[in-house]
DNA sequence: AATGAATGAGTTTTCATTCAT
DNA sequence: TATGAATGAAAACTCATTCAT
């Protein structure tokens, strides 16, 4: 039956019973959380097709039934975790943000934490073929949490862009995809070649610098 | 199975036309290129999983025991397709750069061409999973014909960096990797929000010039 | 998958039985007996490449999945058919020759009860073509069930030429399959045109006493 | 193109032109010939299902369509072919058996050519499976040279019994059929733990003496 | 007449989803 | 409620047969 790994949860739950949100003994959100867990691993590996329902099920240790009584569909079941994923990229981002100062830094925080969440799941980067399939609530909130990532990133350039330091004639949302894209395509065709920590630098030297010499 | 080599056959064909192709029904004439135009038109709009042999074969007016004569699995079919939708590509950049000289030019030229390329064959920049799954021959040919993609932003790159244009302090594969990225990113994100020519404008500036002011 | 060994498990079933068998559908009891049953008759009658999967399963009453679940593949439904219907022919006849004391008698058993359990079913008689595709443990278990009903035949023999009232210079096995052959060669060319009765009769008398008058 | 093995055939042409049949220069049956040569190693060596059209058809070194225009189905080829076995076979043995006087060597004679003969063509003991399925005319032809072959052995009994060499109350049909059969059995289950010539002896010694004592 | 390229009906197999317990 | 056995629609692939040359 496997019943995998509980990790560190059990202690960290005793540690915070405080926190409002959840914490109160729901017998069901666990058994939720266990698929999700799985389901981000073996997406993020293979990708949407490559992974059965039973795969997850089995990973999960917990029953191809509960997987559906949860999710209701494999599609749902994987926007529910790159929602997810999205979320808690995000919180950990914005979480991270707070700390920091310069333009620069801020930018290299988004893309290590970005890069170190995708470079065990870099199917991710793929996403949804084609959220149109979902059911219409699923799509809104998967679109708004990729939204989300993106905007994290525009947000800093709008800043910058007001407080003057950098080009103010510039489209941020555009350039925050340039910023993901980038991104993508290191992982995806450099993470042989390059050290992370160098990739981080290249990226976010080239997105505020350019390769100009100046 | 026969179907071999036409590599160096070329000259060959040239001196013995008369004894070759002559028993037999005659191969209809662009069979194997209709096949791949479907299939380009059809796994450039619906990624692999989506789209049915039957689909390929019937859009191009084929048997779907023609598809599989010709290319063996579907997987191969892809591969087929993807590497000479590369070619092509490469081969209009390569034409399309003879003329050009600044770099700026030069790296708007092969960004309009990437990005008209697979403005209709969006999926085909997510290209193979699993490259590994193709029998070697195609494997390697299909990491070449990627790379000399790569290798067309990286040679400007590198030329630039040599006459002290850009520079000379870069790793010139993983920015072309970048390149690709911004485009890929645009592409998928913001095509419905950004008129091309804008997209391959702020992609050029961003990537020579950064978002930095000077 | 599950579903593994049941040889030694019998006794630890006794001990544990209320704990297994708890959680999920409970398997529709006889589906796997219910499919070998239909397997038998179908590929019995009309040989291996002649049954479609969709008709076994539809004679079971059973969905194709379910088949596929419990077997496999065509190839190891088929194998695990003849090897069950080995060892029950092989059974019957073991409990019918507790009884009989004569050498022809005992042949004769032999040959009634086989003849009888291949009547209806005259393509097992060609049996597996090649064993050797099938995966290792099948293959064994199909040659011992094959071996076992050649070695009832040989038994009686050697018993009967070790109490000196057959021919002691004589190769057993290759006797044995003299005997099934001929069973399978009445089967096959002359079921219509003579009785089981006479057949079974005239092939012990010529396996015993040879076509020579005395 | 293989145009296999011609073997010692040309000089055998060449020694006995004389023979009156088919040796005056008929274009289409030598094609017709080659076909059926390998379709009677293939199908003889891995049985009809095993064997594909264009197999035959490289083996022989021949157009597809000629197998086609020649016996316009996979079933009538197989059929042609076992025929064909059968008339060369029965032919063998019949000039082989003008030399010989006794029974016994009588049988040993066609015992022996036959288990040479299926010695390379196990699969032929298998035979139709359905001659139903043939057109009426094969169906008849294959009839008759399978009952041709049970015949020869029929008559070499059906003389002595005339002649009270052998028991005058058996059916000599059913038997022919048994020692085909036995000669099937032991070409299939024995055939790598017994050299031929004791399996011929074994065999026909059981067939006119029996196991008994006497 | 001979050839082999093209074809598509027919099969096996997979796997998301359902459902009895 | 949770489970995993059962299901069957859907898909890839094969190969006997046809047909243009």
């Amino acid at each position: 039956m496997i019943r995998s790994s509980k990790r560190t949860t059990t202690p960290v739950r005793t540690r915070r019973t405080a926190e409002k949100r959840k914490r109160g003994r729901r017998p069901i959100p666990m058994l939720r959380q266990r698929i999700i867990r799985s389901a981000t691993e073996l997406f993020g590996a293979k990708g949407f097709e490559q992974v059965l329902t039973d795969e997850v099920a089995l990973h999960a240790g917990v029953g191809k039934g509960s997987v559906y009584r949860q999710f209701g569909s494999k599609e749902q079941l994987y926007a529910a975790t790159v929602i997810e994923g999205f979320k808690q990229l995000c919180n950990q981002i914005e979480a991270a943000l707070g700390d920091v100062q310069s333009d620069r830094e801020r930018l290299t925080t988004i893309v290590r934490h970005a890069m170190a969440y995708f470079w065990d799941r870099r199917q991710f980067f793929v996403l949804l073929r084609d959220p149109t399939k979902l059911p219409r609530a699923e799509e809104t909130r998967y679109r708004t949490e990729r939204g989300h990532l993106a905007r994290l990133v525009s947000d800093v350039l709008r800043q910058a862009g007001r407080e003057g330091r950098i080009r103010a004639d510039l489209d941020y949302e555009l350039l925050a995809e340039c910023l993901l894209g980038m991104m993508r395509g290191v992982q995806r065709y450099q993470r042989e070649t390059v050290r992370l920590e160098d990739a981080i630098d290249a990226i976010v030297s080239l997105f505020l610098d350019g390769c100009k010499r100046n």
